[in-house]
Order: structure tokens, then C-alpha cells, then sequence
DNA sequence: TCGGGGATGTTATGGTATAACAAGACGTCT
DNA sequence: AGACGTCTTGTTATACCATAACATCCCCGA
């Protein structure tokens, strides 16, 4: 169901998630500007995760402003959003596999490629008496099927 | 089974770690040096999870060098030997509560207080077939029992 | 057309982490 | 004892990650 690591048709892939943030946002009244468009557009075109300042760069390159700021803004916004995830163990942001309603995962991160597959996480997670839970961060890194084969 | 959110001696607790340490490090043909002992102690002071340069200050009050690089050696080395948890949703650092054996553990981190509580990592985490899972990060970030009642 | 709120941009600054190198400690072999 | 190799500690310098504070702009409704 992640496919991530798996061959497929990638264009498809992007649009069908371009299409459901649109659509999220629509419905949410929240509005889905241009720098924050092309920041979720830079994360779909690798499922890999990026760094704020990868983003940064690219954002540039297209003309957006420059500064720290604006590829922070824009990736704050679509993380409310649930629409792009924070990577805690690499500092970093990945585009959702499965935009449209705001969810909680677990990943999968590959430490050599930075591919990062998303699944879900179970009902139950640990926890203590009296301690409440406001949010899970479940990361499993490793090499994914490609870099184990020296394909990738 | 975890100590961090109730009441304890704690005196009793931070020695009988040390102790352990000092075992587990003897039994490898690792040295505790001086740095690394001191390091140790300052988290285990708290059970709270201590950034490398909080931790570098201390360190810098008792007299050992002043540079990170000081710090982030005698972190890694206790990390290493699984005498102390990166918690990386914090970029912080965390005495192990059951030094002894090297282990995964999965984390309760109070936002407020940062006080940190370890549990057992279930068998079964989330994985897709292919990807050989190397570390697994399991962080559950939200309110200890006291800092939800106001107490501390 | 005149606000007002949100979005974008900037400068400046703070927090986290490591590379590269010099000097010291320490066991070991002769 | 003395020379050697290895590990440890310390330094300087730098890179990377993130946000505060403020100016400007844009869009929409009154
Ligand atoms: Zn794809
Ligand atoms: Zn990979
Ligand atoms: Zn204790
Ligand atoms: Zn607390």
C-alpha cells in the first residue's frame, strides 16, 4: 500500500495527491497559495525527504523569496494541513501518501536514499498510567529494497 | 516499572545507574572516563531529557573543556554503550533508566517538564516487506500526571 | 475607497551539530 | 626507561536547522 519503494507511475502519483490537497483545502477554506503549492510539489516529486533548505533552494530557483522563512512557512502550513510530514530523526519533510484527512503514521525511512514509506500506526502504542498522549512519533530507519540490493 | 513520573529515591536510583554503567562499561573493556562519567551523572541528575549544550555548560562548571565537540564525544559514547536515549523529537538527551543491556525502548516525553519515562518496545512494529529496519524511534510526546494536574 | 487580516518577504539572530587539527594520556613492546 | 600506536580530550572554525521581529503586499468586505 506504500508506494514508496515500489515502481510505479509516479506522475499519476503526484497529481492524484496535488489533486486532494486541492481538494482538502478547498473544503477547509484554507488556501493553497502558490509558495505553498510548489513547496508540497518539490516534496511529491521524490517521495524522499527533504530539508527545509533543499526547499529553500528550489523555492528560489522559481522565483519565491529566499529566505529561511518562506520554505518554513509554507511547510508549517501544509504539516498543519496534513498534507506533508516532519521526519523527526532526520530533521526533515515528506510529502503525505495519503493526503485528504489529516492523519498520524508511522514511517519507514531508508537512511541512504531518504525514501520514506508511510503506514499505519497501530491502535495501540505504549504508554503509562496518568500520561497523555497529544502525539505518536514512530520511525523505523533502515536501508529499504533497493539500497539493500545496490540498486538505487 | 518506569520511574520518572512517580515519586522515588532518587539518590538511591541515580547510584545504582552509575553502578550499572560502571559494570557495563568494565565488562566491554570500555573506559568511563572522567568526561563521560560526569556526563552520565548530570542526566541522571534529572530524568528529564537535557539538550547537548545544557548538558555542555555543566560540564564547563566542573571544570572539563568548554567546546561542544566535549560534549557531543561523551553523549555519543553513552549512546553507543546504551547508557543514554537521543530523544529526537527534542534534540535532547536522556539517561537510560535499565542500563545493563543495550536496548530499544519507546519513550513518554512530557512537553512541559521534559521529564522523560521508558517502556518496553513491543515485537511487532510497523514495517513493508524488503526494508531491513536498523533503529526503530518510538516517542509518544504529550503531558506527564503531574504536569496535567499543575502539580510541578 | 478605505480599512483589516492574512500571506509573503526581508534582516538578524539563536540553537544544534560536526570537521579538522593539536596536544595529552596510556598501555605495550623492546 | 624510551619509543610507538591508539584512544581521548581539547581547540577553532564552520555548517546546518529554526524562529523572532518587522515591512510590504494582496485581497476581500464595509
Ligand atoms: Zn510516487
Ligand atoms: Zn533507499
Ligand atoms: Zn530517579
Ligand atoms: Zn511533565
Amino acid at each position: 500500500m506504500t508506494r514508496a519503494f515500489d515502481s510505479h507511475d509516479h506522475a499519476t502519483c503526484r497529481r492524484e495527491a496535488l489533486a486532494a490537497a486541492e481538494a482538502a483545502c478547498a473544503e477547509r477554506g484554507e488556501r493553497l497559495t502558490p509558495v505553498r503549492r510548489r513547496t508540497l510539489e518539490i516534496l511529491l516529486e521524490s517521495h524522499r525527504a527533504l530539508g527545509a533548505y533543499d526547499v529553500l533552494e528550489r523555492l528560489r530557483e522559481d522565483g519565491f523569496g529566499s529566505q529561511p522563512p518562506v520554505a518554513y512557512r509554507a511547510l508549517s502550513f501544509l504539516v498543519e494541513q496534513g498534507l506533508v510530514h516532519r521526519i523527526e530523526a532526520l530533521q526533515a519533510f515528506v510529502a503525505c501518501a495519503r493526503p485528504g484527512k489529516t492523519h498520524e503514521a508511522a514511517f519507514l525511512v531508508c537512511r541512504r536514499c531518504r525514501r520514506v514509506a508511510e503506514e499505519p500506526l497501530p491502535d495501540q502504542t505504549p504508554t503509562t498510567p496518568g500520561f497523555a498522549v497529544e502525539r505518536r512519533v514512530v520511525e523505523m530507519q533502515g536501508l529499504c529494497p533497493d539500497c539493500r540490493n545496490g540498486k538505487a
